[in-house]
DNA sequence: CATTTTTGCACAATCGATGGTGCAATAACC
DNA sequence: GGTTATTGCACCATCGATTGTGCAAAAATG
C-alpha cells in the first residue's frame, strides 16, 4: 500500500500526488488550512496521502522559514546527579506538554563552555532557554540578550533575567533545625559540633549559609562563627575539606550541613577512606534530594527543591514575558531520613508479568 | 566598534559589508575557501568582519541545505538515575569531541512514546541515533530504517542494527560470586538465601539470570530454582515483590541480586517501611553503579557498565557502518562496597577559594 | 441576467546557507 | 606578443516549508 520510498516525502511529493499546489499541501499539513479556505475534501485527501506516504514535516525547513524551531533549551552544569537529572526529566515532560522539543545541555561549570554551548543552541534557533546552575549567569545572559533569546534562570538569582529560585534561606534554616533537633537527642551540642560544608561565593550558598546561621543562632542563643567550609561544587575539594577537618579535629562534626548532593559525593569519598565508626554519631543535612543518600548508615535529612513547580513557573514567566525581571521563590521540601520518594519514573507504564518464573537453564 | 544589531548577521549582511558575494562569504566561513581558491586576503577580511558582527552560522539553514544537521540523538528510557544520566553526560562529551551536538531524549519505556520521540528527532534531521534501554528496539529500528538514519543500540541486543552491550552474563556471574563469598563469611548459605529481584523478559535480564545461576550453581553444586522475582523496571513493582517475599518468608534473603538501580529504588521503598534490623545481615549485588548506593548500611557490590567504552565503540560502529549488524560486548567492572568512584564531574574545573571564611551575619 | 461575494486554490517570494558552474583578470609559457 | 593555465570570485539553483497576494470559478444577491 505504501511506497517504501527510501527518501522522505516532502510537500512537493504530496503536491504532485494530490494534484494540489505545494502551498495548499503545506496549509493542510500545518493546520492553517481552514484559515486559508481549503475545502475539507481537499484537506482530507491530502491528509490521507500524507499518512500513506508517512510524511513528516522537515522541522529544519519550517524553522528556517518561520525563524523559530520549536526547541527549548535547558542548560545545566552536569547531568549526573539526581537533582539535575531529575530536572532534565521534568523539563522534558513539561516541554513536550507544551508542544516543544527539549534540548538539554551541560556547561560543566566552565564560563567559556557555558557560553559556547548556549551559542550552539542559538545557532539552532532555539525559542527559549532555561538556565540552571551555571557559573556565570551574566555571561550567558548577555549571549542570550544579543540573540534576542527569551530566557529564565532556574535556581539562580538573576539580576538581568527573570528567575525562579528555591527558598534557600528558609530551606536551609528548616534543614538545620531538623538536624540540630535530631542530634540533640544524642547528647548536648555545642556550636562547634555543627558545620557547613560545600558551596561557593554564589547567591544560593550565601542564602543557605544565612539560613544555617539563623537556625544555629536560634538554637544556641549565640552568634556562630568559623563553621563554614567552602569547597566549591566539586567532590574532590569537598573530600579534601573533610580530610582537613578530620586531621585537625580527629572526628567529624556531629552535625553536618552539606551544601549539595555534589558536595555529598565528596563526603562519600571521605567515607570510603575511613572506618564506619567515624560516622556512628553524625547527623547530616543536605540541600538536595537523592533517594539512596536518604538511606545511608547515619540519619540524612534532605531539602528537596520543588523542581516541577520551578520549571512550571519558568514556562509561565516565558509566556508572560514581564518587562522587568521578576524573582519567584519556591519552598523546598524537608525530607526526613529513610525516605524514598516517588519520582518521574513512577509515571512510567511498565508491563509487568506475574511473579516468579522458573529457573532458566544456563 | 561592533554594531549592536538586534537581529543576527547573515552571510548576506557580511556580503554587503565586505563587498564579496554571499557564496564567497559562505565558503570563507565554513572553511571550504581554500578549495574554492578564495584569496587569503579576502578570507581574512571576511573573518574579521564576521567576528566584529558576531556572526554565527544558522545551523537550520545549513542543515536544510546540506541535509544533515550536526545533531546526534541519544534515546534513553529515563534520565533520573545514575546509569542513564551518566550516560547522557558521557555522550554529550563524546559527541562534542566529534563536532556534533548531542540531543538526549527519553522514551519512558513506552513503545509508542519511543517511536514518537525518535520521529521528532528525525524531523530535525539528526545525523545518527544511539538507542539505549528502550522497550521496543525493533519498533525504533524500523522508524530509523525508514528514514535511512544510522543508528546503534547501546546496552541492548540488536538483531537489526549493530549493538554494544555489557557482558551481562559474565558481569552477573562475577557479581553473584562476590556476594556469595561475602555472605558466606556470615555463616553457611543455602540456595534459598540467594534471590534475584527485578528485570524483565528482555535480553539483558535473561543474560544476567543465566550468569546469576551459573555462579550459584558453581557455589552450591546444584541447580537452583525458584529464585527469581521478575518485577519489570519499575520501583513500585520491585517494592511489591520485596513486600511479598517478606510477607511469605518473614525476612529478606541474605543474598540479594538486584537487576538494576531502578529496581534498587524499589528496595529503598521497602526499606522505608521496615526496621533497620531487617537489613542487618543482608548482602546486595546490583547491576549498575550508584555512589550513594555503595554506602548503604549493608554491603552493596555493584557491576558498573563501562559507559564510555560502550559509547566510543558506538561512534566507531557508526563511522565504520558495517554491512551486517555487529554485536560488541564490553566487560562491566565489579565495584566493592563503600566505593565512591570519580566520574565525569571530576573533569570539571572549579575555581575554589581557600578554606574557612568568616561567619556571615544573618 | 448582471453584479457582487464568497470559495478554493495557485503563484511566487522568502528564510540562510551550500556548491556546481562559468567567466573575467592575471600569470605563466613558448 | 599570443596562447594556455591559473587565480579569484560571482551567479544561481537548491534544500523544504511558510505566507502574502491574486485570481478564476461558483454562489449569492437584486
Amino acid at each position: 500500500m505504501t511506497v517504501q520510498n527510501s527518501k522522505k516525502a516532502t510537500i512537493y511529493d504530496l503536491s504532485v500526488l494530490s494534484g494540489a499546489s505545494a502551498s495548499t499541501v503545506s496549509a493542510v499539513l500545518n493546520g492553517s488550512w481552514r484559515k486559508r479556505r481549503i475545502s475539507t475534501e481537499t484537506a482530507e485527501k491530502i491528509l490521507s496521502l500524507a499518512k500513506a506516504q508517512r510524511y513528516t514535516t522537515n522541522l529544519q525547513a519550517r524553522g528556517l522559514r518561520s525563524s523559530k524551531s520549536g526547541l527549548v533549551g535547558l542548560l545545566v552544569p552536569v547531568y549526573d546527579n539526581r537533582f539535575f537529572s531529575s530536572m532534565a526529566q521534568t523539563f522534558e515532560a513539561q516541554a513536550r506538554l507544551r508542544g516543544l522539543s527539549p534540548m538539554v545541555v551541560s556547561g560543566r561549570r566552565d564560563p567559556e563552555e557555558e557560553r559556547r554551548t548556549v551559542e550552539t543552541l542559538i545557532a539552532y534557533s532555539i525559542d527559549a532557554l532555561f538556565i540552571a546552575g551555571v557559573t556565570d549567569p551574566d555571561g550567558v545572559h548577555q549571549v542570550c540578550a544579543r540573540a534576542g533569546l527569551p530566557h529564565v534562570n532556574i535556581d539562580l538569582p538573576g539580576k538581568l533575567a527573570s528567575s525562579v529560585i528555591s527558598d534557600n534561606r528558609n530551606g536551609a534554616e528548616v534543614l538545620t533545625s531538623a538536624i540540630l533537633r535530631h542530634a540533640a537527642q544524642g547528647g548536648a551540642l555545642v556550636p562547634d559540633d555543627v558545620v557547613l560544608f560545600g558551596g561557593h561565593d554564589d547567591h544560593a550558598s550565601r542564602e543557605r549559609i544565612t539560613g544555617f546561621h539563623a537556625a544555629k543562632n536560634a538554637f544556641f542563643g549565640i552568634e556562630s562563627e568559623n563553621d563554614i567550609e567552602i569547597t566549591g561544587y566539586s567532590p574532590r575539594m569537598t573530600e579534601l575539606a573533610f580530610e582537613r577537618f578530620f586531621a585537625r579535629e580527629g572526628r567529624l562534626p556531629r552535625c553536618l550541613f552539606i551544601n549539595s548532593s555534589i558536595n555529598f559525593e565528596g563526603l562519600l569519598r571521605f567515607m570510603g577512606r575511613h572506618d564506619e565508626t567515624v560516622f556512628n554519631k553524625i547527623v547530616a543535612g543536605c540541600f538536595d534530594y537523592d533517594p539512596f543518600a536518604s538511606f545511608l548508615p547515619f540519619p540524612v535529612y534532605m531539602a528537596k527543591p520543588n523542581i516541577s513547580a520551578m520549571l512550571e513557573k519558568g514556562f509561565e514567566l516565558l509566556e508572560a514575558a514581564p518587562v522587568h525581571p521578576v524573582v519567584t521563590t519556591i519552598e523546598p521540601q524537608l525530607i526526613p531520613p529513610r525516605t524514598a520518594l516517588e519520582g518521574p519514573l513512577d509515571d512510567i507504564r511498565d508491563p509487568v508479568p506475574a511473579s516468579r518464573i522458573p529457573a532458566s537453564t544456563s
